[in-house]
DNA sequence: CAACGTCATAGGGAAACCCTATGAAAGGAG
DNA sequence: CTCCTTTCATAGGGTTTCCCTATGACGTTG
């Protein structure tokens, strides 16, 4: 039994011929015949029932399938595995954060990982998380911080941290008491990452919500940045939302004043990767790091 | 990358050397050194540090070793399934089941198999529930019935029913009232599965209840099978234990006194078989019909 | 009935896997 | 420090696997 043998045979059974096989293979479809032949002659049992324009497993083949896609799948992850980490000395791992890391003790996690690994690029990309998720799902980067809730199809999820979100308004007296949906639909609101815009997961909660009360969302102001938000709501245009950690640090005008939601809004931060990949060393050490931080943040509060 | 160059490495870096990989895969070392090395060039980067009577993984060997692994164990797996397959038309399909399966409705098992299944020869093993467990996690069957609690590593346990175990006595005031875990180390004990002894999972439940209580259940007659206790109990000689199913089934002689545990006392009937293993469509077929009957039982009840 | 699509086989070439023999290098023992 | 032992690497040769093109057999389709 070889790995080209169970190639051959996985195509065949998932493409229903040998001709496909081989066009999927790239080899010509005498191989194919061939390498299965002699699978069926090394264990002395048939694969599939051949018929003019159709080809069907035996029981023997069923038996086989699982088996045979699990060693090819393992065998091209192992592969995969070996260009990542060719690609780690002298490369780039990167990683998915999330645009408002900083406010989460993330702005150092390049230079920390750099001091732990100095002959390892690294490239953290900043975005919104719904973008992160789905490059993740697409294998194009391995994993990444996202807030909760994302369209998790193919990603595990690990749930790091929660912080709650507030409105934040200039004005005290829309401070004066926790926020209802119904409030909050009728501000003039003052939205930022306005190129994901409902796509954002605090975005969707808080459309979510404005949906069960029978009322729809619209922001009168859309930026793209949350400094940018609150420097507008500074000036009395309008109020906004943000996470707690925002509006605790330095970048939150002193002058501005928050408060929570009726019914307490939160994003969850999580790491994400895709299901069953095994993520390259640099980058598990990298999650691994971004992971201590944050939960280091979370414990200084 | 091929399958005899996967298993090469999970070899080597498993014992540690080549020499042994090569003892182990039944080829010459000479070429375990060029299978390896050919995987190396393939990927331009080593998978071991050698050194004299030393071999270290490199970072790029740690990533790849869990994909061989998986990929030759689905190879192995794979091939099993196949030499199952083969040998299921005229060879014999092996399952284990309890001592006492009669008593749940299994004694027509191998009937009801063979009348739906008349080309496949079936064994049944009736085994104690430690030594099911352990034959199957050694692979010398495919999967099994037990009693829990077993020694599960390794092994894919699969819950199906629950059973009370109650006191039976021939003295009706000795049942008078559920019986603590003190007057049960009071009395004169009779119990089953001699040959086994307190490796049975029933006897270790009630052992761990003594041991918690300070106490030690020392019985004082020891028979191999539940029928011979009763026959004891009822002559009053002492007491024993016994499964719900037993006590309502007409091996149990009329004047006995079953009573309930103060703290109630369960056997949980499971399927086991090794983890990650795949049985052969007639095993599968065969844990099926068992788990069915099992569940037509409880239903009755 | 002819044309088409698919699989099987033949024969040949390249690559992978196997061997024995032997050398290089490092560790261990005395 | 020297010698011996163990382990890996390489060479050269033989066998098996994988690849090719060419072509025939068989069943389906129109």
């Amino acid at each position: 039994m070889t790995l080209k043998q169970l190639r051959a045979f996985v195509l065949a059974a998932r493409t229903g011929s040998f001709t496909s096989a081989a066009a999927s293979m790239g080899i010509a479809q005498a191989s194919i015949s061939e390498l299965i032949r002699k699978l069926e002659d090394e264990y002395a049992t048939p694969l599939f029932t051949r018929g003019a324009r159709r080809l069907v497993l035996t029981a023997a083949g069923e038996a086989l399938l699982p088996h045979a896609e699990q060693a090819t799948v393992a065998a091209d992850d192992g592969a995969h595995a070996l260009r990542s980490v060719r690609g780690l000395h002298g490369g780039v791992a990167t990683f998915g954060v999330l645009r408002n890391a900083g406010y989460y003790l993330l702005s150092d996690l390049a230079q920390r990982f750099h001091d732990s690994h100095p002959d390892v690029r690294i490239r953290l990309i900043g975005r919104n998380s719904a973008d992160v998720a789905s490059a993740v799902a697409a294998g194009t980067i391995e994993a990444g911080l996202v807030v909760l809730p994302i369209d998790d199809a193919d990603l595990e999820v690990t749930p790091l941290l929660r912080d709650e979100v507030r409105y934040a308004t200039a004005d005290p007296s829309r401070a004066a008491e926790p926020v209802s949906i119904e409030d909050f639909a009728r501000s003039r609101l003052i939205l930022y990452d306005a190129h994901y815009g409902w796509s954002d997961p605090t975005r969707r909660q808080l459309a979510d919500r404005a949906q069960l009360a029978g009322l729809k969302l619209e922001p009168w102001i859309e930026v793209e940045h949350v400094e940018g938000a609150l420097s507008l709501v500074q000036r009395g245009i309008g109020d906004t939302v943000l996470a707690r950690a925002v509006a605790e640090s330095s970048a939150c005008p002193q002058n501005l004043h928050t408060i929570g939601f009726r019914e307490p809004l939160h994003d969850t931060i999580a790491l994400v990767r895709r299901r069953g990949a095994t993520l390259s060393p640099a980058t598990r050490e990298l999650a691994g790091l971004a992971r201590r931080m944050l939960l280091e943040h979370s414990g200084n509060d």
